[in-house]
DNA sequence: TCAACGGGTGGACGAGATCGACCAGACCAT
DNA sequence: ATGGTCTGGTCGATCTCGTCCACCCGTTGA
């Protein structure tokens, strides 16, 4: 992870399209060793994926919510988990250090939406209270800052 | 925006790095036509653009956290707007109908970093109180759901 | 009936991806 | 020093992909 891979991985985290051609011309490289290094990049886990980033309201999703769930004291934690990953409107899923021991960001339709989603939420075993609040407007969301500079080992 | 353009998005959602080759072969359609309704998608803003997803702990930001900020009454929102934008550490920022108006979601190397940004949002004019929460671990994030089936127009 | 049009196909050509062979420097044990 | 090995790069060949253009075909509307 030098210098030319934290480029590579900027260049990829605001146009994740780019191709192998134009990161070899930005970092001085030819196109088959910056491939090499971004397979590098995929296998070491520091890539994840791709994904092709879409306006939400326009696919018909103009519903954004933030659920808090405050737990009771019998939660299985690793069900409650399994419960809230089969749910596809979760789109994230934070455990949190705090009463509101997780927090969601979930979309939908429309509002009769959101409401069978939150009763469906309730519903889950060692749940005790949801919380939700709606977001009015995204200002911006998963902008990616550049990589920090590797910071000294001990 | 039909059920081709749907599964089109679909698939570059999950990968966005799907060559229109792929794209062709799996809705039975040629590469150029591919092409073409990809296009159109982006001019229409339905795709806004493409990232590769990064693990952010193996790049060195560590430590998510969520931040609530509560405005005082003379708070000129388009300014704390665009003040908060220029800090790029925080990764999201929602506006909430609820007494905490804003949501960011921030990321950062260390505790002290952290402690740092805390600071330096709360001197933003117009923000009377921050509440923050670590996440102690993130479940997944910015998992895409499938396009939602066009609804029936009025 | 005919022209215009949107959306698709097929072919051609240049650019990009990908693979193998080869090379240079770093590191290590002999 | 010397030779072996490892890492990470270049070069060149080949195959795929992207992209442009000409053409086709069903729909629409005058």
């Amino acid at each position: 992870m030098d210098e030319i891979d934290q480029t590579i991985v900027n260049l990829l985290r605001t146009d994740g399209r780019t191709s192998y051609a134009e990161l070899a011309r930005r970092v001085g490289l030819t196109a088959p060793s910056v491939q090499d290094r971004v397979t590098k990049l995929e296998k070491n886990g520091i890539i994840t994926g791709y994904k092709a980033v879409v306006d939400s309201e326009t696919i018909g999703l103009g519903i954004t919510a933030l659920i808090g769930i405050i737990p009771d004291n019998s939660a299985d934690h690793l069900d409650i988990c399994e419960r809230l990953r089969a749910i596809p409107q979760i789109e994230s899923c934070y455990f949190l250090a705090g009463v509101e021991c997780y927090q969601l960001k979930v979309r939908v339709p429309k509002m009769g939406d959101l409401e069978t989603l939150i009763h469906r939420v309730g519903a889950i075993p060692g749940v005790a209270q949801t919380r939700t609040t709606i977001t009015l407007s995204t200002k911006w969301e998963d902008r990616p800052q550049p990589v920090p500079p590797e910071q000294a080992g001990p």
